[in-house]
DNA sequence: CTCATTTGACCCTC
DNA sequence: GAGGGTCAAATGAG
């Protein structure tokens, strides 16, 4: 490998690049505005911000990192949160110390990235869209959970087997909103099948549309972020498949199927500017419902994707929140498919809002 | 027949 | 010991 190098991992730092200029010509076009310049200046701040650590993780585990070791990813198991933290070198020795103690298979399951979505099912159009993350799940257990209302469910990856793949997810239904599902996933997919493939757009208006806002409307998608960061990253959730709510914990599996690229429509290049506001990986990218038919991407491009939006809680947010400054540890698989996105990438949390 | 789901039992961690 | 997570036999669906 060149330098160390890949193509995947230029092409990363070039589309990071790419995105930290364009936000900071939003900032030099935003300051001065009338609209509450202060909090579109802290926001782009923060933008810009997240993309020089990310840039700097990158560059941090670029060659190094190349073991490709299930990450160790902002999510961190199982303790969300040290929200003070400060961001140190310590913490990147920590990053690889951890790296390292992957290769005990006893604590792998301790080490596993883990990283929660929340769904909300709208019982009126009651689609299926939230739960089709991209990949391939299969149930393999539930269990009633003390001081929950609702039985948690527990999905591993239908390749587990044949290709070794640890991911996992945990689908616990909210108490207070039954409507709401909390989806932790924990290891990334390593699975290259695709059992199911995600559906291209359904329309060439729609693609197109997208496609312009990654070419033409950059600010003007970036506005929108924006604007979807000031709502709490909180959005409306669609046509989804009210059926979820007669069986909670029956996430279909058949419709996902781990990413395939030649279908995913999640090419690198496609992204093109977007790559770094649209292009996060699973379970940041989900379909959208059978409707719209393609892509969200959250939570950072949702106001973009009608249709079905992933939610993160807030303490998902503070975890987030704290592991962009807190945990520089990388999950970057490199070796992924140029169009393949790794589901770990640890975009869930960190720049975005530190 | 094959594969996914269900469910009780077992294991692990705190 | 309690609770959460996983295993695996039984069962069901296609």
């Amino acid at each position: 490998m060149e330098n160390g190098w890949s193509w995947e991992q230029k092409t990363l730092i070039s589309e990071l690049i790419q995105g930290m200029e364009l936000a900071k010509q939003l900032r030099v076009q935003f300051s001065g505005t009338s609209s509450s310049p202060e909090t579109t200046d802290m926001l782009l701040q923060r933008i810009l911000n997240s993309y020089e650590k990310a840039l700097l993780i990158l560059r941090w585990s670029g060659p190094v990192g190349q073991s490709h070791t299930v990450g160790v990813t902002a999510g961190v198991p199982g303790s969300p949160i040290s929200v003070n933290g400060s961001p140190g070198s310590d913490e990147f020795e920590k990053g690889l110390k951890d790296q390292q103690e992957l290769n005990d298979v006893s604590k792998k399951r301790k080490i596993l990235p883990r990283w929660t979505d929340q769904v909300r099912v709208n019982s009126e159009t009651g689609l299926e869209g939230p739960h089709d993350d991209g990949y391939s799940w299969r149930k393999y257990g539930q269990k009633d959970i003390l001081g929950a209302k609702y039985p948690r469910s527990y999905y591993r990856c239908t390749f587990r087997i044949s290709q070794n793949c640890w991911a996992t997810k945990q689908v616990q239904r909210s108490d207070e909103d039954p409507n709401l599902f909390e989806i932790t996933y924990r290891g990334r997919h390593t699975c290259s099948h695709a059992t199911n493939l995600v559906p291209a757009p359904s329309s060439p208006e729609k693609q197109e549309q997208k496609h312009n806002n990654n070419n033409d409307n950059q600010q003007k998608q970036s506005l929108e972020i924006l604007s979807t960061i000031r709502n709490n990253l909180r959005v409306a959730t669609e046509n989804l498949d009210n059926r979820e709510m007669a069986h909670p914990f029956s996430f279909p599996s058949t419709s996902f199927g781990c990413m395939k690229s030649e279908n995913s429509h999640f090419s690198l290049s496609a992204l093109d500017n977007s790559a770094l506001l649209g292009g996060f990986p699973q379970p940041f990218l989900s379909q959208a419902s059978p409707e719209s038919n393609y892509f969200t991407a959250s939570p950072f491009q949702v106001s973009n994707f009608g249709g079905v939006h992933m939610q993160y809680s807030e303490s998902e947010i503070i975890s987030a929140h704290t592991s962009a400054t807190n945990s520089p540890i990388l999950d970057i698989d490199f070796s992924l498919d140029p169009v393949e996105i790794d589901p770990n990438f640890p975009f869930d949390t960190p720049g975005f809002f530190s």
